[in-house]
DNA sequence: TAGATTGTTAATCGATTAACAATC
DNA sequence: TAGATTGTTAATCGATTAACAATC
């Protein structure tokens, strides 16, 4: 679904706004972790390479979270972030692929501290299929058990993690099941329909960019 | 390094659209592999959920690549935007970080018919260093060694892999070896010169975002 | 109170969309 | 030639920046 499309069916702020939220998030917990208690959007700014104008008008369209003359209560702003991005509830995801990416991705440390829950892992290898992966003993379900246990399971987030070319048939199993949002992995373009929500999360699209810049970089020596 | 800096550097079009040409790549390698020569505009607007005013207006930046009353031959635009976002060279790529998201890197299913080239990888488990990894047999080196590594191998991208806390020390070194672009994985926000290019990778920001869309719109149900 | 920093409005800038002449 | 689609210019829209009154 585009971005245009998406204002149908929820009240969001834009795309590029979401995500700078989720980066501030991620300055404030590492500001929390040094120790400071409060900070201002200039020091904000300042330490890592932001605009202080955008942090605060960022802020504004959620409400009001600093106090003038101060700046920014570290500990408040992190929960107030939280919510706004709906970090405070508890999602179930499934992951469809248990190869090596798959297996990363469960493995990824604590994937935020339980806003994200990894219920199932999904595989047509026959060797994996009926074990538990890792620490968290995620079941690892035959594909074509997808539906089923997706809805068993109240599965909320779906990630694509196959091979390119299962990419599409993996989402529509994933949406009919009724996930709200999916995370390709693939190169492949998958269509969804538009209540439900996408981000690529391609590494080779990704990489290509830096190299674009790279490239371009290199030759103004 | 923010996009205002970069322009100094190079002339390079704005981020959406070198983003939106590896998309479009995607796209026509897709329709390749579907056995099309040509695709008009239109056609591929329609088929992957584009803009097909946008698409013609990207290209505008680089030449004219199609053929009026007929559309883009397949094989001819792949290969144009391949050579506008330097994928015809190829690239030197290390990887800091050995565990399961390292490994998934490296085994990426051939990481784009050679363009990029992992020629090292970097852990600080003494039971990995001075193995070699996967079908590729990638060395793997002692973090320690990096610096002399990378300038060795005369390394162009560096991967960041590795705990969020060590990912400004392994920046610094990859920097000072003179990598051009980075690619992090981790959480943290790294701080490079303005001449080095960085790209986030982190899955955690990604599924946030999608978090936010999610629950908003699951609100509206 | 004086200094600092927020929250917000107005001004600017850049990106997208609309429209159409050029041309295959 | 007629129909289709590009490449490009002009119009619109949205996002960022500048500026400053409000207030801690």
């Amino acid at each position: 679904m585009n971005e245009k499309e998406l204002k149908k069916y929820c009240s969001c702020v834009s795309e590029v706004v979401a995500k700078r939220l989720t980066l501030y998030l991620r300055c404030f917990i590492q500001l929390k972790e040094e120790g400071y208690d409060f900070v201002s959007s200039k020091e904000l700014a300042e330490r890592f390479n932001l605009n202080s104008d955008l942090i605060r008008k960022d802020f504004s369209y959620f409400g009001t979270f600093g106090k003038r003359g101060v700046g920014y209560n570290i500990d408040e702003i992190i929960e107030k972030i939280k919510t706004i991005l709906g970090l405070k509830k508890v999602y179930n995801v499934a992951i469809a692929g248990a190869g090596n990416l798959g297996k990363a991705l469960a493995d990824y440390p604590k994937f935020n501290e339980g806003t994200f829950r990894i219920v199932a892992m999904f595989d047509n290898n026959a060797r994996k299929v009926g074990r538990k992966y890792g620490v968290n003993n995620i079941p690892i379900f035959h594909v074509k058990e997808l539906p089923e246990k997706v809805k068993e399971l109240e599965v909320d987030i779906g990630i694509i993690a196959v091979p390119a070319r299962a990419a599409q048939q993996v989402a529509d199993s994933f949406v009919k099941a009724g996930v709200s949002g999916l995370m390709n992995f693939t190169p492949a373009r998958i269509a969804v329909p538009s209540n439900v929500k996408t981000v690529c999360a391609d590494f080779r699209a990704q990489l290509e960019m830096l190299a674009y810049y790279v490239s371009n970089l290199k030759k103004s020596e």
